[in-house]
DNA sequence: GAGTTTTGACCAGCA
DNA sequence: CTGCTGGTCAAAACT
């Protein structure tokens, strides 16, 4: 399957520590072209990119780097088998990680019970997996990085709700939400990251995710929460997102750490595959830079006169410290074959092929990863305001959650030149920035009742989106977590909330579990999928509301509107 | 057998 | 011109 490769892989190991702000992956994407729409992706927990990892790494055939994505890309990272085997029951021995799936889907709770906790989103696509993943893991099979990664994470990943997701003009949330063959609430967090990123990738649009860990992320002991960073892209405009873009929901997964093995396994995540994005990519070279105490890896997109290029530096441990596209692709993202069956849920043949080509793979990077452009910064075009379809300048460099000191100091050139970072510095440290607030409007109660208290500060009419996005923030005291809503396009009653920050208090007495909460108003939805197993996965973990969190969560479901 | 990965070597740009 | 660095090539090995 190599297909759908790579998408930034999410750091392996986090601490849970470390605030939101901690981790943030900012992905930035600035593109030479005039266009700069500024598409902000919710952060990805390793959670998250867990439960949406990899399809199944499968893919890739063989050992195209990027294009498996097995399992893993559903965030079952299909490691080796026999792991995986370990964590289903002995009684599922045989089955396929499609099996599996499908089984989840069907009845979520069972799901968890009996798949593994989420892996971190590696390649996915990466296809690491290659061919050999798949016939010794699940069918998607995602590479024994994967495996490995999950491995590394530790037990208690939390998702934390919080992240951003900022949809660029082409990449609006509504499009993803309507892609087609997918209910609107198909996509998952990594899903939707996975295609950015792919759409970033394609636009030529140069986007830029860095990860701000603490230091101890990297070093971070499977036993250790891991802290998964917001999550945020930034990409050009007028890319638009496939219409296939993998629906997550199917991937619940389980949120039942314990079967992992906790020990921890350092090196094991380490897979040079790149992310899932989608296409197809050959490794043509390592090297290993200066400046940078991890190697980098040159991929170039195996399309015919496709001129796409990605470069991947992965730290020791095999997390993803930054990808680079450069160039555009002139071509669709392969189109992988639903494979397995399982997957027919989806009813989008994209979903079922990307989730098993481990499309999700950048998800996986599960780190949140807080997205901005710094050309966005230099250039209004990048903003979210782009993206909104507003013209506000002002929004441009707030709206970045974080800056990216590095791109700043790069040279105009190279910050011209078209292409996509991801990066996921795993000791830098970098300063989230808040998104600015660009609409003040009346305070109110959240929709989604997640069993806190939200006021609303703002919204914003994104363009694409008849439906504004609103802004909340908590309304208790010192606590800074904030939260997006959207509404799809297609269906108001959809909507995808992002988390960002953690809360440093309880849930109000008045509203008490808002997990539980959560859970009742996802199950309420039934596209909503997803959301369901992470608030699941968050209860096993034992995390507290106001454990940290992982900064970004994104949640896609169906909300009742009254 | 095809495609991918690995890896040392080569080349070009820059200071 | 030299040295450094990043990017690419290409043969061998591997899947």
């Amino acid at each position: 399957m190599g297909e759908r490769e790579e998408e930034p892989p999410l750091p392996s190991t986090t601490s849970f520590s470390s605030s939101s702000s901690s981790l943030p992956l900012k992905l930035t994407a600035s593109s030479s072209s005039s266009l700069r729409p500024t598409i902000t992706l919710p952060p990805r927990t390793s959670m998250e990119t867990l439960f949406n990892g990899g399809g199944g790494g499968g893919g890739g055939g063989g050992n195209s780097s990027g294009s498996g994505l097995g399992l893993s890309g559903l965030g079952f990272s299909p490691g080796p088998m026999t792991l995986v085997s370990s964590f289903f029951n002995d009684n599922d021995d045989c089955k396929s990680f499609s099996q599996l799936l499908a089984g989840a889907m069907t009845s979520p709770a069972a799901q968890r019970q009996s798949l593994p906790p989420p892996m971190a989103v590696e390649d996915a696509g990466g296809g690491g997996g290659g061919g050999k993943d798949d016939d010794k893991s699940f069918s998607g099979g995602g590479g024994e990085e994967e495996f490995r990664f999950q491995q590394n994470r530790p037990t208690g990943l939390a998702i934390s709700p919080s992240s951003i997701f900022t949809v660029p003009p082409g990449l609006s949330p509504a499009g993803f939400l309507d892609s087609p063959g997918q209910g609107p609430f198909g996509m998952t967090h990594q899903q939707a990251l996975a295609q950015v990123t792919a759409q970033a990738a394609q636009a030529h649009t140069h986007v830029h995710i860095q990860a701000d860990y603490s230091s101890s992320v990297s070093a971070a002991p499977a036993t250790s929460l891991t802290q998964l960073p917001a999550f945020t892209t930034t990409t050009t405009a007028h890319q638009q997102v496939p219409p296939s873009i993998p629906d997550s929901g199917v991937v619940n997964q389980s949120s039942d750490f314990s079967h992992f093995d906790q020990r921890s396994q350092p090196s094991a995540f380490a897979v040079d595959k790149p992310a899932d994005d989608g296409y197809n990519w050959r490794k043509y070279g390592q090297k290993q830079v200066k400046g940078s105490e991890f190697p980098r890896s040159y991929y170039k997109c195996t399309f015919l006169g496709c001129p796409v290029k990605k470069k991947v530096e992965r730290s020791l441990d095999g997390q993803v410290t930054e990808i680079i596209y450069k160039g555009q692709h002139n071509h669709q993202p392969p189109q992988k074959r639903a494979k397995d069956t399982g997957n027919s849920n989806q009813g989008n043949p994209d979903f079922a092929s990307q989730v098993q080509s481990g499309n999700l793979n950048k998800l996986k990077e599960g780190t949140g990863l807080y997205l901005m452009s710094k050309k966005d910064q230099e250039s209004s075009q990048a903003t979210p305001e782009h993206l909104s379809g507003t013209s506000d300048s002002e929004e441009v460099g707030d709206a970045e959650t974080g800056v990216d000191e590095k791109d700043e100091d790069e040279p105009e050139a190279k910050r011209q030149s078209t292409e996509v970072r991801v990066s996921e510095p795993a000791s830098s440290h970098r300063t989230v920035t808040e998104p600015r607030i660009i609409v003040q409007t009346t305070s109110e109660v959240d929709l989604l009742d997640d069993g806190y208290r939200w006021r609303k500060y703002g919204q914003k009419v994104v363009k694409g989106n008849p439906y504004p996005r609103s802004y909340y923030k908590c309304t208790t005291v010192g606590c800074n977590v904030r939260k997006h809503v959207e509404r799809a396009s297609s269906d108001p009653k959809a909507v995808i909330t992002t988390y960002e920050g953690k809360h440093n208090h309880d849930i109000p007495a008045a509203k008490t579990s808002s997990h539980n909460t959560a859970n009742s108003i996802a199950s309420q939805s039934k596209p909503d999928k997803v959301l369901p197993e992470k608030h699941s996965l968050i209860n096993n973990m034992g995390l507290g509301n106001n454990e940290q969190q992982p900064i970004a969560r994104l949640r896609l479901k169906e909300e009742q509107i009254t």
